[in-house]
DNA sequence: AATACCGCCAACCGCTGCTGT
DNA sequence: GACAGCAGCGGTTGGCGGTAT
């Protein structure tokens, strides 16, 4: 496995193996890969080498584009509500980082994985006896609370967001009402389901509407709520009045449906 | 100033599932 | 149905730069 690493690289140096190049890409292999996808879409990465005159496999020239060179990507900082999204999606999905990245546009899996192992993985390993880590998440909410005043000015525009959910939440649950027999077992069925009745439901939605009717996926446990408030001290309340909301059942959903009817 | 440590991120690897033959 | 090739996914690795000691 480290005969390349041996004979061509020390650490990640280009190396080249059976012809194939590894390691950090170059501006100029950047550049025939734009223009192999501007002339030839996305997709046959296999085709790349041959037709772009590329030394790199087709996984490694996907993984580039994917990553790194795609023109919608979004740099920068992950924003606190990407972040809570991220919380949030990784309670209902675990570790399904690609379906979590269709829910943030201009992310990449990649860099949610990332993101996660860095800021939340470890988190989890902090402080063992009971005063520390109740200490630990009084301080955090102490933050919380001063942040909390700091965004308000974005308050109006997540309310309007929420709004939103709410109202596609009611219609689905009105045509899941209309077709009763319809109730779903398995996050698969689930997912056909919406998709039938509902073709623009994210995945972020699709998993709490399971949650709701299945309730195996965000009751609100111990765990659950440390784990929130290891990632809340950033939070906007109302995305965490949202997350709260998680309460598995139907009449909790027109409870939270109820309001805008 | 030197060193150790840590966070971040790009890139690789192995595996799985899908699709075409 | 079996097989091969490909695309996509999740886990892991290693380098770099910033910070702490």
């Amino acid at each position: 496995m480290f005969r390349e690493v041996m004979e061509g690289k020390m650490g990640w140096g280009i190396i080249e193996e059976e012809g194939w190049r590894k390691g950090p890409w170059i501006a100029e292999e950047d550049k025939l890969l734009i223009q192999y996808v501007e002339e030839h879409g996305e997709g046959r990465w296999n085709s790349v080498a041959r037709i772009a005159g590329l030394k790199r496999n087709g996984k490694s020239c996907r993984l580039r584009w994917v990553n790194y060179l795609r023109p919608d990507l979004k740099r920068g900082q992950i924003t606190p509500q990407e972040e809570s999204i991220i919380i949030e999606l990784h309670a209902l999905w675990g570790n399904r980082w690609s379906t979590i990245a269709r829910s943030l546009p201009g992310r990449t899996d990649n860099e949610i994985k990332n993101y996660w192992r860095t800021h939340f993985k470890k988190k989890t390993k902090t402080p063992s006896d009971a005063a520390e880590k109740a200490k630990t998440r009084l301080l955090k909410r102490q933050q919380f609370q001063q942040l909390q005043q700091q965004q308000q000015l974005k308050q109006h525009q997540l309310q309007q967001q929420q709004l939103q959910f709410n109202l596609d939440m009611k219609n689905i649950m009105n045509m899941f009402e209309e077709n009763v027999h319809m109730v779903p077992s398995t996050s698969e069925e689930t997912q056909e389901i919406l998709n039938n009745i509902y073709p623009n439901t994210t995945p972020y939605e699709e998993g709490y509407f399971y949650s709701m009717l299945n309730g195996n996926a965000s009751a609100p446990t111990s765990s659950n709520e440390e784990t929130l408030w290891d990632g809340l001290w950033n939070f906007d309340d109302v995305l965490y009045n949202f997350s709260a909301a998680s309460v598995p059942s139907k009449a909790s959903m027109h409870n939270l449906v109820a309001p805008f009817c």
